[in-house]
DNA sequence: ATAGGGTTAG
């Protein structure tokens, strides 16, 4: 009876029967004691496992080795096998059967090698090994991950007939070990290959990264028409996955609907995660939706596929909607949604998972405890990170990586370096990832010798190919104001670049002022075929802003409406931005007036569009607007505001709205807020109030006050209080010479000639020093730049013969340089021909070149247009009749017959 | 033999 349950694994009914016999007092024999035995290591229940041992003890059956094979069993299945050794070496008679349990219980165990020591000492004994021996025994050697055992193994396999499929057991371990070679030898050189084998090879290849192998194995299973089955199915989706081949992988899919297992949840999960990982998350969706009854493995993958590819909301939403199906999340699953915690600085689900994981029987091990470390530190919770990161059990280099990213990504450069030299001296080996986190340190510390330093480690280490790595590197150089290396190693001909690459490059070069390689950059990109993706349209939309290049500009909306990111705040912040930039500020107003999501920053820009246009009666009503659409208003809002009131001369409007900072909107004006208001009043006139505010501010005034004060002096020729502001600008800044420059046209203009060539003396003696001026104008597409005394332009000739004609025209209707602003120690004649060297003016001689008659003009200046320039451009849009438009570190001039739309130069 | 996982540009 009791043999009859435990053949159909009724175990508990076994166990049931056996009890009932004590009871009726029947006397067990060596038989009963097998069986039950058996259906005790079935149930796992060690407690009534050891009194039946206890049972044979006393019948002196412990030495039969039926009864004693059936315990050896038994205590390996619990995990206790110092007992099974204890038994096992009682028994007088041993069988095959025997030692065949005891090499299962090895190698399922923690010390797989002495499996293989019993595989030997029984050949010692004489008893010959059998096709169960040599099953039993392989796991423990993919444990062992020797070759030289495999080898061996291989070895006693070929000097037996076995049958085919321990092959297949060959190809698995020697995969399982690395060494994917000798796999393969035996899978060609097999005879009867069956659908096992395949799944086997491709598995073992996809183990071992040989994903381009493990593709062809598919294409070899199709070519000759071979079933697929769900083994090498879920294989070939893997490494279709790895490689990003969206084409193979919808090639696998259809053959999987074709062999019928597309549905198996087994191949359905692979299937979802690679559509994902190609970017399909559509489709990627519609399979998990598909998948009738979803398990927590599928569930985890989705959730995680999600995450990676940046949906966090989504991958969030998943994760709440898996718990309101009751399904318990598990270590994979923690795994998988915890990096959308750091990602999105949820510290409340951050820390309400760690809570979990602590309740539920998740531990704290290598994987979950890097991941809670990142958690923490993407969270800024940085001393949580460290307090954790130094009471973990186990920890590997990820570790230290995911702290020193933290650090690192969140401006504490000095603390990532620490730790960086710190994992050096605790006996770790930094690899490719340590170096990708490092590098951005050095960015936040501007270290570019540091930078260097880590540069030479890469290249020590050898992972200069690794292109996680040399994108971070490119970007270390670019951002710490190497450019030109950054260049280099982006224009190595040995360098794939990725999709990265082209964004770091076009962001480094912005980063730089240097728009026009950034946009050239962009179409070297577009024409090796790479598209662009949001982080590219958010770096290249500033380039045509920065430039004021209209036509460049409308060719990358163009992109946003491809790309379908037209959406998207980021993008549509950037366009309002461009286009005020660019002087269309219809376009922007447009553009913000059709945006569904608009935050904070939005509102800014537009309101920063009216301040450079001088619009400061439509920057108020704009404020107020935002102020019933109960959007946020920042700081940065109200900067933009007082601009646009200083640009548009509301002198009363910038004085309530300074004044309401504070009391209404809990605003703390700042710098920059005050200097806009010293600015404000200074250009009203108003220079004892100005200085009276300056006094009265709450901290200290910075240069950028100072010198508002001082540009107000020199426009209202106050020599008194401009002497104290440059007194302050001096100390503050001592060896910048432009202050010293301002002060001396103050005393030129009141006549104090003596003065003058005392300071213009102290200013050769320091050197001048200042940032050369550029414009660029854009001339069908084309984006042209003109540096300060640039003689070298093709067209130059023909350039300065214009100059000279309009000149001429100039002063007849009675114009008469102010070389006020020319420092050279010349003669005036020269001067005049110095005057020509600004760059705006050879741009502007450039346009009316090469445009046709009457069209306007428009220039964009890196610093503010001087006077002189001012009045001489004004004379050409009269004697031209063009409008030209000039947008300079200020705001935009429009000129046109002979006017100027900000009034007066300042 | 087989599906989900920890660090990595802006």
């Amino acid at each position: 009876m009791i043999r009859g349950y435990t053949r159909t694994n009724q175990n508990r009914e076994a166990l049931f029967m056996y009890q009932k016999m004590r009871e009726k007092c029947v006397q067990p024999d060596k038989y009963t004691f097998t069986f039950v035995l058996k259906a005790c290591t079935g149930v796992l229940n060690l407690e009534m496992g050891v009194g039946i041992h206890e049972e044979i003890v006393k019948n002196g059956l412990e030495s039969d080795v039926f009864v004693g094979t059936g315990l050896v069993d038994f205590y390996c299945k619990v995990g206790r096998l110092d007992n099974a050794k204890e038994v096992f070496e009682k028994i007088p008679e041993l069988d095959v059967v025997a030692w065949n349990a005891m090499i299962a219980g090895f190698s399922q165990s923690v010390e797989p090698l002495e499996a293989l020591r019993i595989f030997y000492k029984m050949q010692l004994a004489g008893i010959e090994p059998n096709l169960v021996s040599l099953l039993n025994l392989l796991p423990a050697v993919s444990k062992l991950s020797s070759v030289h055992c495999c080898r061996a193994i291989h070895g006693f396999v070929i000097r037996r007939r076995f049958p085919h499929f321990v092959l297949n057991g060959l190809i698995d371990m020697y995969s399982k070990c690395g060494d994917v070679d000798s796999a393969l030898l035996v899978f060609n050189r097999m005879f009867g290959r069956d659908g096992v084998s395949w799944g086997t090879m491709m598995a073992g290849f996809v183990r071992n990264s040989c994903l381009v192998e493990a593709l062809e194995l598919f294409d070899c299973i199709k070519r000759e028409k071979l079933d697929l089955n769900q083994v090498a199915a879920v294989s070939a989706l893997l490494a279709a996955a790895e490689t990003r081949d969206l084409e193979k992988g919808r090639e696998i899919h259809e053959y999987s609907v074709r062999a019928g297992i597309d549905s198996d949840i087994l191949v359905a999960t692979p299937l979802m995660t690679m559509y994902a990982k190609c970017g399909e998350l559509e489709k990627a969706k519609q399979i998990f939706e598909d998948i009738p009854r979803k398990d927590i493995v599928v569930w985890s993958a989705v959730i995680a596929a999600f995450v990676q590819a940046g949906c966090l909301k989504e991958g969030l939403s998943l994760f709440r909607q898996m718990l309101r199906e009751n399904l318990k999340p598990n270590r994979v699953t923690v795994l998988g949604i915890l990096p959308a915690c750091g990602e999105s600085s949820d510290i409340n689900l951050g820390k309400s998972i760690h809570c979990y994981m602590l309740k539920s029987d998740i531990g704290l091990d290598v994987s979950t405890g890097t991941a809670l470390v990142a958690m923490y530190a993407k969270c800024r919770l940085f001393s949580v990170a460290h307090a954790l990161f130094s009471r973990l059990p186990q920890e590997d280099v990820i570790t230290w990586n995911a702290l020193i990213n933290g650090y690192a990504q969140f401006g504490e450069g000095r603390r990532a370096m620490e730790m960086f030299h710190q994992l050096r001296a605790a006996g770790y080996y930094p690899d490719s990832g340590t170096m990708v986190g490092v590098l951005p340190a050095c960015v936040t510390m501007n270290e570019l010798e540091q930078g260097t330093c880590i540069h030479g480690q890469i290249l020590k280490f050898g992972f200069e190919a690794d292109i996680h790595v040399k994108n971070a590197l490119i970007n270390m150089y670019a951002k710490c104001g190497s450019v030109t290396t950054a260049e280099y190693l982006f224009n190595e001909p040995e360098f794939t670049k990725d999709e990265i690459s082209w964004n770091i490059i076009i962001a480094g070069y912005m980063q730089n002022g240097r728009a026009k390689e950034a946009i050239s950059a962009f179409h070297q990109m577009r024409s090796e075929g790479v598209w662009p993706n949001l982080v590219t349209i958010v770096s290249i939309l500033p380039a045509a802003a920065f430039l004021a290049a209209l036509k460049q500009g409308m060719a990358f909306h163009a992109y946003v409406v491809h790309t379908g990111f037209g959406s998207n705040v980021l993008v549509g912040n950037s366009l309002v931005d461009m286009y005020a930039k660019c002087g269309r500020l219809d376009y922007s107003e447009e553009y913000f007036d059709q945006m569904k999501n608009k935050d904070t920053v939005s509102w800014n820009v537009m309101l920063s569009g009216y301040a450079m246009h001088g619009l400061g009666k439509a920057a108020m009503a704009l404020f107020l607007r935002m102020q019933e659409t109960c959007v946020e208003v920042d700081s940065v809002s109200f900067v933009s505001l007082l601009s646009a009131c200083r640009h548009g001369g509301l002198i009363e409007e910038g004085r309530k709205v300074f004044h309401s900072m504070n009391p209404k909107h809990k605003i703390e004006p700042k710098l920059e807020h005050y200097a806009c208001m010293v600015d404000l009043l200074g250009r009203a006139g108003e220079m004892d109030e100005a200085l009276n505010f300056i006094q009265n501010m709450p901290m200290a005034a910075d240069a950028v006050v100072w010198g508002a004060l001082l540009g107000a002096s020199r426009m209202h020729s106050n020599v008194q209080i401009g002497e104290i502001a440059l007194g302050h600008l001096v100390s503050l800044e001592p060896q910048n010479a432009a202050h010293h420059v301002v002060l001396s046209n103050i005393y030129a203009q009141s006549g104090r000639w003596g003065d003058v060539r005392k300071m213009r003396k102290s200013i050769s003696s320091m050197g001048l020093k200042k940032i050369p001026g550029c414009s660029w104008v854009e001339i069908r597409k084309e984006v042209h730049a003109f540096k300060v005394g640039d003689q070298t332009h093709p067209q130059f000739d023909k350039m300065r013969q214009l100059w000279n004609d309009l000149h001429e025209k100039m002063e007849r209707i009675g114009y008469v340089a102010d070389t006020s602003c020319v420092l050279h120690n010349v003669e005036e004649e020269e001067k005049e021909l110095f005057l020509f060297s600004h760059s705006e003016r050879l741009a502007i001689t450039f346009a009316l070149l090469n445009t046709e008659p009457g069209m306007p003009i428009n220039i964009v200046k890196n610093l503010r247009v001087c006077l002189d320039c001012h009045i001489t451009i004004k004379l050409i849009s009269q004697i031209t009749d063009r409008k030209i438009i000039v947008r300079d570190a200020s705001r935009f001039h429009h000129f046109e017959k002979g006017t100027c739309s900000c009034n007066d130069y300042w």
